[in-house]
DNA sequence: TGTACATCAGTGAACGCGCGTTCACTGATGTAC
DNA sequence: TGTACATCAGTGAACGCGCGTTCACTGATGTAC
Protein backbone atom coordinates (compact mmCIF):
# COMPACT_ATOMS: atom_id res chain seq x y z
CA UNK A 1 0.00 0.00 0.00
CA UNK A 2 0.79 3.34 -0.81
CA UNK A 3 1.01 5.73 2.34
CA UNK A 4 0.57 9.68 3.13
CA UNK A 5 3.55 11.69 2.06
CA UNK A 6 3.82 12.36 6.02
CA UNK A 7 3.33 8.82 7.11
CA UNK A 8 6.75 7.52 7.44
CA UNK A 9 7.83 10.19 9.46
CA UNK A 10 4.70 9.64 11.32
CA UNK A 11 5.57 5.95 12.27
CA UNK A 12 9.06 7.44 13.33
CA UNK A 13 7.86 9.76 15.66
CA UNK A 14 5.24 6.84 17.07
CA UNK A 15 8.38 4.64 17.49
CA UNK A 16 9.95 6.88 19.40
CA UNK A 17 7.61 7.81 21.35
CA UNK A 18 6.19 4.55 22.67
CA UNK A 19 9.50 3.54 23.07
CA UNK A 20 10.10 5.88 25.32
CA UNK A 21 6.89 4.53 27.27
CA UNK A 22 7.90 1.27 26.89
CA UNK A 23 11.42 0.97 28.24
CA UNK A 24 10.83 3.42 31.27
CA UNK A 25 8.36 1.03 31.93
CA UNK A 26 9.65 -2.42 31.68
CA UNK A 27 13.25 -1.27 31.14
CA UNK A 28 16.23 -1.67 28.73
CA UNK A 29 16.83 -5.42 28.68
CA UNK A 30 13.37 -6.44 29.51
CA UNK A 31 11.31 -5.45 26.47
CA UNK A 32 12.06 -6.68 22.81
CA UNK A 33 12.02 -5.47 19.98
CA UNK A 34 8.44 -6.71 18.81
CA UNK A 35 6.72 -5.04 21.89
CA UNK A 36 8.57 -2.20 21.57
CA UNK A 37 7.34 -1.37 17.79
CA UNK A 38 4.35 -3.11 18.31
CA UNK A 39 3.05 -0.31 20.61
CA UNK A 40 3.49 2.04 17.45
CA UNK A 41 1.45 -0.19 15.59
CA UNK A 42 3.87 -1.64 12.90
CA UNK A 43 5.70 -5.05 12.80
CA UNK A 44 9.20 -5.92 14.02
CA UNK A 45 10.44 -5.95 9.96
CA UNK A 46 9.47 -2.50 9.12
CA UNK A 47 11.16 -1.23 12.27
CA UNK A 48 14.94 -1.37 9.91
CA UNK A 49 13.61 1.13 7.96
CA UNK A 50 13.82 3.29 10.43
CA UNK A 51 16.71 2.78 12.52
CA UNK A 52 19.75 0.54 12.12
CA UNK A 53 19.66 -0.99 15.53
CA UNK A 54 17.28 -1.24 18.80
CA UNK A 55 19.96 0.55 20.55
CA UNK A 56 19.40 3.64 18.04
CA UNK A 57 15.57 3.52 18.73
CA UNK A 58 16.86 3.59 22.39
CA UNK A 59 19.10 6.65 21.94
CA UNK A 60 16.25 8.66 20.39
CA UNK A 61 13.68 7.80 23.13
CA UNK A 62 16.02 8.86 25.54
CA UNK A 63 16.04 11.93 23.89
CA UNK A 64 12.20 12.71 23.95
CA UNK A 65 11.83 11.58 27.26
CA UNK A 66 14.49 13.95 28.72
CA UNK A 67 13.08 16.73 26.23
CA UNK A 68 9.13 16.20 27.65
CA UNK A 69 10.03 15.91 31.55
CA UNK A 70 12.25 19.55 31.18
CA UNK A 71 8.69 20.77 29.52
CA UNK A 72 7.12 20.06 32.30
CA UNK A 73 9.42 20.72 34.75
CA UNK A 74 9.49 24.20 32.88
CA UNK A 75 5.79 24.39 32.79
CA UNK A 76 5.61 23.85 36.62
CA UNK A 77 8.50 26.11 36.98
CA UNK A 78 7.11 29.11 34.99
CA UNK A 79 3.43 29.07 36.83
CA UNK A 80 4.77 30.32 40.39
CA UNK A 81 6.32 33.96 41.21
CA UNK A 82 11.11 33.98 41.18
CA UNK A 83 10.50 33.07 44.74
CA UNK A 84 8.59 29.98 44.83
CA UNK A 85 10.34 28.42 41.29
CA UNK A 86 12.46 26.32 43.03
CA UNK A 87 9.73 24.76 45.73
CA UNK A 88 7.94 24.36 42.10
CA UNK A 89 10.49 22.37 40.51
CA UNK A 90 11.55 20.59 43.30
CA UNK A 91 7.95 19.36 43.93
CA UNK A 92 7.10 18.55 40.61
CA UNK A 93 9.80 15.84 40.27
CA UNK A 94 9.74 14.46 43.94
CA UNK A 95 5.53 14.63 43.80
CA UNK A 96 2.91 11.27 44.37
CA UNK A 97 2.08 12.53 40.48
CA UNK A 98 5.48 11.75 39.53
CA UNK A 99 6.01 8.76 41.49
CA UNK A 100 2.78 7.21 40.21
CA UNK A 101 4.18 7.59 36.60
CA UNK A 102 6.97 5.47 35.67
CA UNK A 103 6.10 5.08 32.19
CA UNK A 104 5.85 8.56 31.70
CA UNK A 105 8.12 9.99 33.77
CA UNK A 106 12.07 10.90 34.16
CA UNK A 107 14.14 8.39 32.08
CA UNK A 108 17.33 9.41 34.77
CA UNK A 109 15.36 7.17 37.52
CA UNK A 110 14.40 4.83 35.13
CA UNK A 111 16.98 3.42 33.23
CA UNK A 112 19.87 5.10 35.06
CA UNK A 113 22.13 2.04 36.23
CA UNK A 114 21.31 0.37 32.79
CA UNK A 115 22.77 2.53 31.01
CA UNK A 116 25.55 2.47 32.79
CA UNK A 117 26.54 -0.54 31.57
CA UNK A 118 25.93 0.29 27.51
CA UNK A 119 28.05 2.15 25.12
CA UNK A 120 29.34 5.43 25.53
CA UNK A 121 26.53 7.40 22.80
CA UNK A 122 23.67 5.84 24.89
CA UNK A 123 25.46 7.18 28.33
CA UNK A 124 25.94 10.24 26.76
CA UNK A 125 22.60 10.37 25.38
CA UNK A 126 21.43 10.26 29.03
CA UNK A 127 23.82 13.08 30.21
CA UNK A 128 23.59 15.35 27.79
CA UNK A 129 19.44 14.97 27.45
CA UNK A 130 19.57 16.19 31.07
CA UNK A 131 21.98 19.23 31.22
CA UNK A 132 18.18 21.25 30.56
CA UNK A 133 17.05 19.67 33.90
CA UNK A 134 20.33 20.57 35.15
CA UNK A 135 20.63 24.28 33.83
CA UNK A 136 16.62 25.15 34.69
CA UNK A 137 17.46 24.00 37.93
CA UNK A 138 20.63 25.75 38.39
CA UNK A 139 19.05 28.97 37.41
CA UNK A 140 17.13 28.47 41.02
CA UNK A 141 20.09 27.94 43.31
CA UNK A 142 20.65 30.49 45.78
CA UNK A 143 23.77 32.40 44.47
CA UNK A 144 27.27 32.28 45.34
CA UNK A 145 29.99 29.77 43.60
CA UNK A 146 31.48 29.89 40.21
CA UNK A 147 29.42 29.39 37.28
CA UNK A 148 31.39 25.37 36.60
CA UNK A 149 30.58 25.12 40.39
CA UNK A 150 27.07 26.08 40.21
CA UNK A 151 26.64 23.50 37.40
CA UNK A 152 27.86 20.94 39.45
CA UNK A 153 26.01 21.69 42.63
CA UNK A 154 23.06 21.45 40.31
CA UNK A 155 24.04 18.11 38.84
CA UNK A 156 24.24 16.55 41.96
CA UNK A 157 21.22 18.29 43.87
CA UNK A 158 19.32 17.03 40.41
CA UNK A 159 20.91 13.38 40.90
CA UNK A 160 19.97 13.07 44.33
CA UNK A 161 16.17 13.79 43.15
CA UNK A 162 16.61 10.91 40.71
CA UNK A 163 17.66 8.45 43.31
CA UNK A 164 14.82 9.96 45.77
CA UNK A 165 12.24 9.27 43.79
CA UNK A 166 13.77 5.88 42.43
CA UNK A 167 13.67 4.26 46.62
CA UNK A 168 10.19 5.49 46.67
CA UNK A 169 9.53 3.40 44.00
CA UNK A 170 10.24 -0.10 45.70
CA UNK A 171 7.37 0.73 48.41
CA UNK A 172 4.17 0.07 47.62
CA UNK A 173 1.64 2.45 50.19
CA UNK A 174 1.37 6.23 49.42
CA UNK A 175 1.51 6.68 53.07
CA UNK A 176 5.06 6.17 53.45
CA UNK A 177 5.91 7.30 50.01
CA UNK A 178 4.39 10.36 50.92
CA UNK A 179 6.50 11.37 53.71
CA UNK A 180 9.32 10.29 52.06
CA UNK A 181 8.96 12.80 49.13
CA UNK A 182 8.30 15.40 51.61
CA UNK A 183 11.63 14.71 53.44
CA UNK A 184 13.10 14.37 49.86
CA UNK A 185 11.81 17.82 49.20
CA UNK A 186 13.21 19.05 52.14
CA UNK A 187 16.88 17.64 51.31
CA UNK A 188 16.87 19.20 47.75
CA UNK A 189 15.54 22.41 48.96
CA UNK A 190 18.33 22.64 51.24
CA UNK A 191 20.80 22.04 49.22
CA UNK A 192 20.01 23.90 46.58
CA UNK A 193 19.05 27.08 49.27
CA UNK A 194 22.94 26.49 50.69
CA UNK A 195 25.33 29.48 50.16
CA UNK A 196 28.78 27.96 49.40
CA UNK A 197 31.99 30.41 49.77
CA UNK B 1 31.77 -37.98 42.38
CA UNK B 2 31.34 -37.77 46.44
CA UNK B 3 32.08 -34.98 48.05
CA UNK B 4 33.17 -33.34 51.52
CA UNK B 5 30.22 -32.46 54.08
CA UNK B 6 31.41 -28.97 53.72
CA UNK B 7 30.83 -29.36 49.56
CA UNK B 8 27.70 -28.43 49.32
CA UNK B 9 27.17 -25.50 51.29
CA UNK B 10 30.40 -24.08 50.34
CA UNK B 11 28.99 -24.22 46.27
CA UNK B 12 25.49 -22.16 47.45
CA UNK B 13 27.82 -19.77 49.59
CA UNK B 14 29.82 -19.09 46.07
CA UNK B 15 26.51 -19.49 43.83
CA UNK B 16 25.33 -16.06 46.12
CA UNK B 17 28.71 -14.27 46.51
CA UNK B 18 29.57 -14.57 42.59
CA UNK B 19 25.78 -13.70 41.59
CA UNK B 20 26.12 -10.36 43.71
CA UNK B 21 28.89 -9.44 42.08
CA UNK B 22 27.92 -10.65 38.26
CA UNK B 23 24.43 -8.98 39.05
CA UNK B 24 26.13 -5.86 40.07
CA UNK B 25 28.17 -5.72 36.77
CA UNK B 26 25.86 -6.91 34.37
CA UNK B 27 22.28 -6.01 35.42
CA UNK B 28 19.22 -8.52 35.97
CA UNK B 29 18.29 -8.87 33.13
CA UNK B 30 21.30 -8.72 31.42
CA UNK B 31 22.68 -11.88 32.64
CA UNK B 32 21.88 -15.06 32.50
CA UNK B 33 21.56 -18.38 34.41
CA UNK B 34 24.52 -20.04 32.45
CA UNK B 35 26.79 -17.11 33.31
CA UNK B 36 25.91 -16.66 36.98
CA UNK B 37 26.49 -19.91 37.98
CA UNK B 38 29.49 -20.36 35.69
CA UNK B 39 31.06 -17.94 38.27
CA UNK B 40 30.73 -19.89 40.97
CA UNK B 41 32.53 -23.22 39.20
CA UNK B 42 29.06 -25.06 38.49
CA UNK B 43 27.03 -26.02 35.56
CA UNK B 44 23.71 -24.63 35.46
CA UNK B 45 21.85 -27.89 35.72
CA UNK B 46 23.53 -28.37 39.49
CA UNK B 47 21.56 -25.10 40.21
CA UNK B 48 18.25 -26.15 40.77
CA UNK B 49 19.55 -28.09 43.87
CA UNK B 50 20.56 -25.36 45.34
CA UNK B 51 17.73 -22.66 44.51
CA UNK B 52 13.76 -23.08 42.87
CA UNK B 53 14.58 -20.34 40.71
CA UNK B 54 16.72 -17.35 39.33
CA UNK B 55 14.96 -14.86 41.55
CA UNK B 56 15.30 -17.19 44.64
CA UNK B 57 19.51 -16.78 43.91
CA UNK B 58 18.56 -12.87 43.50
CA UNK B 59 16.88 -12.80 46.76
CA UNK B 60 19.97 -14.01 48.67
CA UNK B 61 22.15 -11.97 46.29
CA UNK B 62 21.03 -8.62 47.26
CA UNK B 63 20.70 -9.82 50.76
CA UNK B 64 24.50 -10.10 50.95
CA UNK B 65 25.66 -7.76 49.13
CA UNK B 66 23.73 -5.21 51.26
CA UNK B 67 25.35 -7.02 54.38
CA UNK B 68 28.28 -6.60 52.88
CA UNK B 69 28.33 -2.71 52.30
CA UNK B 70 26.70 -2.17 55.58
CA UNK B 71 29.79 -4.18 56.90
CA UNK B 72 32.40 -1.61 54.75
CA UNK B 73 30.11 1.52 56.06
CA UNK B 74 30.11 0.32 59.69
CA UNK B 75 34.13 0.02 59.67
CA UNK B 76 34.72 3.44 58.03
CA UNK B 77 32.94 4.95 60.62
CA UNK B 78 34.25 2.76 63.41
CA UNK B 79 37.50 4.06 62.64
CA UNK B 80 37.51 7.80 63.51
CA UNK B 81 35.99 9.82 66.64
CA UNK B 82 32.23 10.41 66.96
CA UNK B 83 32.05 13.91 65.59
CA UNK B 84 33.66 12.37 62.20
CA UNK B 85 31.84 9.87 61.65
CA UNK B 86 28.73 11.27 59.84
CA UNK B 87 32.05 12.61 56.92
CA UNK B 88 33.12 9.04 57.29
CA UNK B 89 29.84 7.73 56.46
CA UNK B 90 29.50 10.20 53.20
CA UNK B 91 33.00 9.89 52.55
CA UNK B 92 32.69 6.20 51.98
CA UNK B 93 30.32 5.50 50.15
CA UNK B 94 30.66 8.79 48.04
CA UNK B 95 34.02 7.70 46.58
CA UNK B 96 36.45 7.35 43.89
CA UNK B 97 36.59 3.64 44.88
CA UNK B 98 33.32 3.14 45.22
CA UNK B 99 32.28 5.23 41.40
CA UNK B 100 34.85 2.58 40.07
CA UNK B 101 33.79 -0.44 41.44
CA UNK B 102 30.34 -1.04 40.51
CA UNK B 103 30.60 -4.84 40.80
CA UNK B 104 31.71 -4.11 44.50
CA UNK B 105 29.39 -1.89 45.76
CA UNK B 106 26.15 -0.91 46.87
CA UNK B 107 23.07 -3.36 44.82
CA UNK B 108 20.79 -0.80 45.72
CA UNK B 109 22.74 1.73 42.93
CA UNK B 110 23.66 -0.74 40.67
CA UNK B 111 20.00 -2.61 40.76
CA UNK B 112 17.18 -0.16 42.29
CA UNK B 113 14.72 0.72 38.79
CA UNK B 114 15.44 -2.82 37.60
CA UNK B 115 14.18 -4.27 41.02
CA UNK B 116 11.61 -1.47 40.80
CA UNK B 117 9.79 -3.70 37.88
CA UNK B 118 9.86 -7.30 40.16
CA UNK B 119 7.61 -8.42 42.47
CA UNK B 120 7.44 -7.73 46.24
CA UNK B 121 10.01 -10.20 47.32
CA UNK B 122 12.37 -8.51 45.33
CA UNK B 123 11.72 -5.01 46.18
CA UNK B 124 11.61 -5.84 49.72
CA UNK B 125 14.51 -7.68 49.89
CA UNK B 126 16.10 -4.47 48.72
CA UNK B 127 14.42 -2.47 51.10
CA UNK B 128 14.87 -4.52 54.09
CA UNK B 129 18.86 -5.12 53.40
CA UNK B 130 18.61 -1.41 53.17
CA UNK B 131 17.40 -0.80 56.53
CA UNK B 132 20.82 -1.38 58.76
CA UNK B 133 22.89 0.99 56.36
CA UNK B 134 19.81 3.51 56.83
CA UNK B 135 19.78 3.23 60.88
CA UNK B 136 23.53 3.38 60.69
CA UNK B 137 22.79 6.99 58.87
CA UNK B 138 20.55 7.68 60.97
CA UNK B 139 22.55 7.06 64.27
CA UNK B 140 24.65 10.22 62.91
CA UNK B 141 22.18 12.61 62.20
CA UNK B 142 22.02 15.78 63.97
CA UNK B 143 19.71 15.65 66.83
CA UNK B 144 16.22 17.30 66.57
CA UNK B 145 12.76 15.66 65.44
CA UNK B 146 10.99 12.37 66.59
CA UNK B 147 12.07 9.41 66.22
CA UNK B 148 10.05 7.99 62.58
CA UNK B 149 11.07 11.33 61.06
CA UNK B 150 14.30 10.57 61.34
CA UNK B 151 13.91 7.37 60.11
CA UNK B 152 12.55 8.61 56.85
CA UNK B 153 14.75 11.51 56.75
CA UNK B 154 18.13 9.15 56.73
CA UNK B 155 16.05 7.24 54.56
CA UNK B 156 15.70 9.93 51.74
CA UNK B 157 19.51 10.65 52.57
CA UNK B 158 20.44 8.01 51.61
CA UNK B 159 18.67 7.59 48.44
CA UNK B 160 19.70 10.78 47.49
CA UNK B 161 23.45 9.60 48.36
CA UNK B 162 22.80 6.70 45.88
CA UNK B 163 21.14 8.67 43.50
CA UNK B 164 24.55 10.91 42.96
CA UNK B 165 26.66 7.83 42.97
CA UNK B 166 24.72 6.14 39.98
CA UNK B 167 24.58 9.93 38.13
CA UNK B 168 28.55 9.84 38.12
CA UNK B 169 28.50 6.57 37.33
CA UNK B 170 27.56 7.95 33.75
CA UNK B 171 30.58 9.62 33.05
CA UNK B 172 33.94 8.47 32.30
CA UNK B 173 36.09 11.38 33.51
CA UNK B 174 37.71 11.35 36.72
CA UNK B 175 37.97 14.93 37.26
CA UNK B 176 34.23 15.56 36.69
CA UNK B 177 33.42 12.53 38.46
CA UNK B 178 36.08 13.48 41.63
CA UNK B 179 34.11 16.83 41.54
CA UNK B 180 30.27 15.80 41.32
CA UNK B 181 31.18 13.20 44.34
CA UNK B 182 32.62 16.03 46.47
CA UNK B 183 29.56 18.28 45.53
CA UNK B 184 27.45 15.26 46.06
CA UNK B 185 28.98 14.58 50.07
CA UNK B 186 28.57 18.55 50.27
CA UNK B 187 24.64 17.83 50.03
CA UNK B 188 24.43 15.01 51.95
CA UNK B 189 25.76 16.31 55.07
CA UNK B 190 23.96 19.85 54.86
CA UNK B 191 20.94 17.76 54.30
CA UNK B 192 21.79 15.63 57.39
CA UNK B 193 23.39 18.50 59.51
CA UNK B 194 19.63 20.46 58.96
CA UNK B 195 18.40 20.73 62.70
CA UNK B 196 14.51 20.51 61.29
CA UNK B 197 11.61 21.80 63.78
C1' DT C 1 -9.14 6.80 -20.67
C1' DG C 2 -6.77 2.48 -20.04
C1' DT C 3 -2.78 -0.34 -19.29
C1' DA C 4 1.93 -1.34 -17.71
C1' DC C 5 5.21 -0.45 -14.61
C1' DA C 6 7.76 1.88 -10.54
C1' DT C 7 7.62 3.10 -5.81
C1' DC C 8 8.09 1.96 -1.06
C1' DA C 9 6.05 1.32 3.87
C1' DG C 10 5.05 -2.50 5.85
C1' DT C 11 4.58 -7.97 6.52
C1' DG C 12 6.00 -12.23 8.37
C1' DA C 13 8.98 -16.42 7.83
C1' DA C 14 13.45 -17.54 8.90
C1' DC C 15 18.38 -17.09 10.78
C1' DG C 16 21.39 -18.41 14.83
C1' DC C 17 21.46 -17.70 19.53
C1' DG C 18 20.73 -17.59 24.56
C1' DC C 19 17.11 -17.77 27.88
C1' DG C 20 15.04 -20.44 32.39
C1' DT C 21 14.01 -24.90 33.51
C1' DT C 22 13.84 -30.20 33.50
C1' DC C 23 15.72 -34.60 33.82
C1' DA C 24 18.26 -38.97 32.82
C1' DC C 25 22.63 -39.86 33.79
C1' DT C 26 27.69 -39.99 35.96
C1' DG C 27 31.01 -41.38 39.10
C1' DA C 28 33.55 -40.87 43.50
C1' DT C 29 32.88 -42.06 48.04
C1' DG C 30 30.63 -44.37 52.02
C1' DT C 31 28.29 -48.43 53.98
C1' DA C 32 26.71 -53.37 54.44
C1' DC C 33 27.82 -57.91 54.61
C1' DT D 1 39.59 -57.96 53.18
C1' DG D 2 36.72 -57.87 49.10
C1' DT D 3 32.45 -57.10 46.66
C1' DA D 4 27.85 -55.11 45.91
C1' DC D 5 25.10 -51.46 46.46
C1' DA D 6 23.38 -46.66 48.08
C1' DT D 7 24.24 -41.86 48.13
C1' DC D 8 24.13 -37.44 45.98
C1' DA D 9 26.59 -33.12 43.96
C1' DG D 10 27.19 -32.18 39.68
C1' DT D 11 26.86 -32.80 34.19
C1' DG D 12 25.00 -31.70 29.84
C1' DA D 13 21.33 -32.66 26.33
C1' DA D 14 16.89 -31.19 25.57
C1' DC D 15 12.38 -28.50 26.20
C1' DG D 16 9.73 -24.38 24.36
C1' DC D 17 10.39 -19.70 23.91
C1' DG D 18 11.77 -14.95 22.72
C1' DC D 19 15.70 -12.38 21.28
C1' DG D 20 17.87 -8.95 17.38
C1' DT D 21 18.30 -8.98 12.70
C1' DT D 22 17.63 -10.19 7.57
C1' DC D 23 15.14 -10.50 3.48
C1' DA D 24 11.85 -12.02 -0.19
C1' DC D 25 7.52 -10.58 -0.73
C1' DT D 26 2.90 -7.69 -0.74
C1' DG D 27 -0.15 -4.41 -2.40
C1' DA D 28 -1.96 0.35 -2.66
C1' DT D 29 -0.83 4.36 -4.98
C1' DG D 30 1.57 7.28 -8.41
C1' DT D 31 3.50 7.95 -13.10
C1' DA D 32 4.37 7.11 -18.20
C1' DC D 33 2.56 6.46 -22.46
Amino acid sequence: MRYQQTHKAETRRKLISQASIRLRRDGLNAVGLRTLVADAGVTHGAFYAHFPSKTKLVEAAIEEALIETFNKLTSAVQLVRPDKQLAAFVSAYLSEQHWKSLDKGCIVAALAPEITRENAELREALTAGSKPIISLLQSLLASGGDSPNREIRATTIFAGMVGALQFTRLYDDPTIVSTMLESARGNAIVAANQNWT
